[in-house]
RNA sequence: GGGGGGAUGCCCGAGUGGCUAAAGGGGACGGGCUGUAAACCCGUUGGCUAUGCCUACGUUGGUUCGAAUCCAACUCCCCCCA
């Protein structure tokens, strides 16, 4: 099975990691040689990742296994342009307050990924904003333009799609890939960073970066790319109906993330268990065959693990057991959304329509009415059917809550303080 | 600087004086079938103290019994020419 000579390469390929790569073959000689150095690069265009870019940083963690050292560049600097890859039309543009937020909230998570350090495999952060924000045009534009031909960057996809389909590109836009290419070139020269990971609509600005290495730096520069993740029926990964799959804790409960693995498509299953658990691969290939029923079994390892790293053994346990609860048994677990309202408020009675937007399970009373109309709505797992009713404390359960449900998915709990 | 086009509900997109809370599609939500899957079928999709009321078609005014639709000014965007 060892196709390759060196352990990352063998596993990149082996989960399905690999997209493209600049040049497979020296990058593995090299990295079966010792200790190799890359870097990632995340844009802070929100608070938190969300599981889109768990992909990249699985890679750096298994980069890391495998004995070498990641970098993650936080894109302080390039957030400020904007990156026009696979973006339909421009963004609008982040105060830098904004960016200083959101880079402050994406921080906290690579903590859990990867371990951090002063050795020789330990990871370490960066901020492009060190170095970008204090260029000056002039030099810049000597230094590096020359480098560039109008030509070639118009035939990058970022720019070519905006022009093909007519829509504005700024010249703002049209400068990210060089200010990203600069980045690489500057990692390579201070970190001694060899390679440039990331998603496949970076393969652009990435090769950008391997190629001015090679004429600014002399140095012999390499590009990875991972596949783009869609869902097996299209759906882009980390959206939902509710928004986005979000791996900080205070922006999703451990409960939604772990559910969101387990509702994996079954076409998905292998492919994910690959990509975002460190089972053994022989594991993997048990799990994966599978069928019918016995696939959920497969998705709730898949959830296990995936949630264990990202928000902990006693979260992956806690948020599991909640869901076999509700769903297995018909009960209630204790880390489903839980609302308090006042005993008081209850034991005057609160109108159904009122209890179901409190607790988040409808926008509005219209979309709580439209619910119960549809007969998706259910108190202590009994079918509302008028709109108008009350309820009142005994409503209250055995436990001490009511359960209210919309659908056979979403639950919340009231507790009454 | 000149000329042209545009801004509609979560998104795309029809509508060009009353029948328009606004076609159609996508998405989303609910139901059915199942396995907390996919596909498929059905329904729903502005708010409210609800046979009515309010808010909504870039902004502000105007014409009119009545405007998303007509007029004026403004803002923003796109295209072409200079």
């Amino acid at each position: 099975m060892a196709q390759y000579k060196s352990d990352f390469v063998n596993q990149l390929t082996q989960r399905g990691f690999m997209h493209q790569c600049t040049d497979l073959d020296a990058l593995d000689e090299k990295c079966a040689q010792g200790p190799v150095t890359a870097y990632i690069g995340f844009d802070c265009t929100a608070p938190s990742l969300h599981v889109g870019s768990l992909v990249s940083i699985m890679l750096l963690r298994l980069f890391q296994q495998t004995g070498h050292k990641p970098i993650v560049l936080m894109g302080g600097g390039t957030t400020r342009i904007g990156d026009p890859s696979g973006k339909d039309e421009s963004r609008k543009l982040l105060t830098d307050a904004d960016i200083t937020n959101n880079m402050n909230g994406i921080k906290q998570v690579f903590q859990k990924y990867l371990t951090f350090g002063e050795g020789k495999t330990d990871a370490v952060m960066v901020n492009n904003a060190d170095w970008l924000d204090n260029l000056k045009y002039i030099e810049l534009l000597r230094d590096i333009g020359p480098h560039f031909t109008v030509n070639r960057m118009l035939t990058f996809d970022s720019v070519k799609l905006r022009l093909e389909r007519e829509q504005p590109l700024t010249f703002l836009e049209f400068n990210y890939m060089i200010l990203q290419a600069f980045d690489f070139v500057e990692l390579a020269k201070s970190h001694n960073c060899q390679l440039q990971m990331g998603g496949s609509d970076q393969w652009g600005n990435i090769v950008n970066g391997v190629e001015l290495g090679r004429r600014v730096a002399e140095k012999q520069l390499y590009g990875l790319t991972t596949p783009l993740l869609t869902t097996a029926s299209g759906a882009k990964m980390g959206k939902t109906a509710d928004g986005a799959i979000w791996l900080n804790d205070d922006a999703l409960s451990h409960y939604d993330y772990w559910q969101y693995w387990r509702n994996t498509e079954d076409a998905d299953v292998g492919k994910f268990l690959k990509l975002f658990t460190e089972l053994p691969m022989d594991e993997i290939a048990r799990l994966e065959k599978l069928e019918g029923q016995e696939i959920n079994d497969a998705k709730k390892v898949l959830a296990d693990e995936a949630t264990k790293l990202c928000r902990g053994t006693d979260a992956a346990a806690e948020a599991r057991k909640t869901a076999e609860t509700t769903f297995e048994q018909g009960g209630m677990g204790e880390s489903l959304p839980t609302v308090e309202i006042a005993r008081a408020e209850i034991e005057a009675g609160i109108g159904v329509l009122t209890l179901f937007t409190q607790a988040g399970l409808a926008s509005s009373n219209g979309d709580a009415r439209r619910l119960i109309k549809g007969g998706g709505a259910k108190i202590n797992d009994q079918q509302v059917s008028d709109e108008r009713a009350t309820i009142a404390a005994d409503a209250i359960n055995q436990d001490g809550v009511i359960k209210l449900s919309a659908g056979k998915k979403r639950h919340a709990l009231i507790k009454p303080v």
